[in-house]
DNA sequence: CGATATTTTGGGAACGGTTGCGGAAAATGG
DNA sequence: CCATTTTCCGCAACCGTTCCCAAAATATCG
């Protein structure tokens, strides 16, 4: 019922606590490896468990990191966050994750819950880009480190680590472009997320190196869950526009447009090829399987760390803003 | 660079850091309804927050749970969760959530790691039903009520929700039948997981109900992964055996089996049908969409959250053996 | 107005660890 | 065998709160 303690154990032994402290702490400069052995043989015995909480509170700092993340139902997130609480284990860091559900109101609650609970620095992808700077900033001049992934904020003194949106993008359209495709709609997402605008670039500047003509009624603002990206697409769908691919900016918003198409009896890749930018596995789930730009997350989610935790223990270290290569892995979505 | 403390703001103004602390802690029956407006005015200007840390240890308890799945892709873990949190937040607790990758000795270790956090209380979906039940004990012996969902566990003196998966199956592989499939495949998953022995059971006794036989060649062992269910689809059509449906035990390695018959050229539902059980949203976004019995996602977490908090806050409190009633939708794969 | 009841405040011991400092005991050296 | 160094251990302060108890301030009443 009650957790054993080191004065427990201490008073078993006839010692003093700070002996068993010593001892459990691993110090083998300062106590006898007899007395050691003992001290650990007991503390087993008894089923001790170091208190976390006593320690943080004396050690000033919890060694432990905050993730928050956009959203959960995305493989993108939950995969990075697999290759992140990794890395930091591996660091001597736990994690504790939150999802802010797209809610950037829901974010500062979450800001504000993790620096309550002390954590000693935090990892994020952001919401929306400026709704809660000031709150970054401000966590940020207490001391505590913030990171910021893939959906980065502009203007703050911060690491970032991101892809290559815009040229992976250019390199995608561009791939539809050779393969003879002349109406290429662009599944969009909202402006207030960086990547959505940089990939939107990349579509722009492969049409504008290819002379072909952009055309606004091809952009589709298809937001970032499911059922926007279907919607767009049969928004799009109802003007009875030509058009021969679609490149979306996100899987999740594809999956909704493909659907869609596919109910109207769109044969994919005959009638219309789909590629999108972020794909995960799920692009060889579902039939068929989809052309996209694949993020490093691995990269992305050792390098966010590594940046992260050195900071939190050199607080001078500098800034960096990494940038790496995706990787564009054809399959038959764009045959 | 350093939190401000209530002695910071008891220095302030002068006045006691017992004051202060009762003034942030609302204890209006104990504060001049002076002082406190002065207290809390202060302490918001100078932006202080509490220590969970020192609140925690000396409150000998820390109001957050910890939660404990076996998969993170699976979107019903994600949705689950979803819902718990919010449950949870609702009375007053915080979560830690860790994913065990299926890798019961990964749960071992977070299991350790969320006591040692002081979690308490757990909330859990084991990951083997055998493999570490002594440890679950163990935790469960030290006054750290545990909550078991979804994937149970037998023999424990603990409350448990699920889903009636015999019955569900038992419907489900009914109305396969009654479509006129005489040849039901059953994608069934490990041995260990007791969801996917129950589910089996139904499935069974749907064929003996309708006097179809029970055919060992039609049963495959299809994992918890994708590619798992993919492979084991394959090893199947390599036999050549007659089939006109395949009943899935869950959603990811129905997936995976879909993909490997359309790979075929098997049409859905024209050819096979196909149908899973513990379906979510992702069955909407495939294409065909695929029947499914749905779980009461939402009301499983609500009352995982109930009965654990209850249990946390009253030990004595009685375990239950909650069993909810799923629902089967019918969609595209078996018109 | 003094006595008593009530409200409001302050002092200080916990909670469970860590750690600098000093002293006792043991080891080493001459 | 004594002086000196080294090894090992205990004391006590500290981290930021909470909360019991007593003291101080204020209100109530005859």
């Amino acid at each position: 019922m009650k957790y054993v303690t080191i004065i427990d154990i201490a008073r078993e032994l006839g010692i003093s606590k700070s002996t068993v402290s010593r001892a459990l702490s691993g110090d083998t400069h300062n106590v006898k490896s007899e007395t050691m052995k003992k001290i650990i043989d007991t503390a087993h015995r008894m089923g001790y468990q170091r208190n976390e909480q006593a320690v943080n509170l004396r050690q000033q700092h919890t060694k432990t990191v905050g993730i928050i993340i956009p959203d959960a139902m995305t493989p993108f997130f939950m995969t990075f966050i697999q290759h992140a609480q990794k890395e930091l284990k591996k660091r001597g860091y736990q994690t504790i994750v939150t999802v802010a559900n797209e809610d950037y109101e829901a974010e500062y609650e979450y800001l504000m819950m993790l620096t309550q609970s002390r954590v000693d620095g935090i990892l994020m992808s952001v919401c929306h880009k400026d709704k809660n700077i000031e709150a970054y900033q401000q966590v940020m001049n207490r001391g505590i480190p913030i990171v910021f992934f893939d959906r980065t904020v502009e203007g703050l003194d911060a690491s970032q680590v991101r892809m290559d949106d815009e040229i992976m993008s250019y390199f995608m359209v561009e791939t539809l472009i050779r393969m003879g495709k002349r109406h290429i709609i662009h599944l969009a997402g909202p402006s207030y997320v960086i990547p959505a605008v940089n990939r939107h670039i990349g579509y722009r500047q492969a049409l504008e190196k290819f002379h072909l003509p952009y055309d606004e009624r091809y952009v589709l603002e298809g937001g970032l869950k499911f059922h926007e990206g279907a919607q767009a697409m049969q928004n799009f769908l109802a003007q009875g526009l030509e058009f021969d691919a679609v490149f979306c900016f996100t899987e999740t918003t594809m999956v909704g447009a493909k659907n869609v198409l596919q109910n109207m009896h769109y044969r994919i890749p005959e009638d219309v090829a789909i590629c999108t930018v972020s794909g995960t596995e799920l692009c060889t789930f579902v039939h068929p399987t989809i052309s996209a730009v694949e993020q490093p997350l691995k990269q992305m989610a050792i390098e966010a760390s590594r940046l992260l935790t050195q900071q939190i223990e050199d607080p001078e270290s500098p800034r960096e803003n990494i940038v790496l290569r995706g990787e564009i892995v054809l399959r038959e979505s764009t045959k």
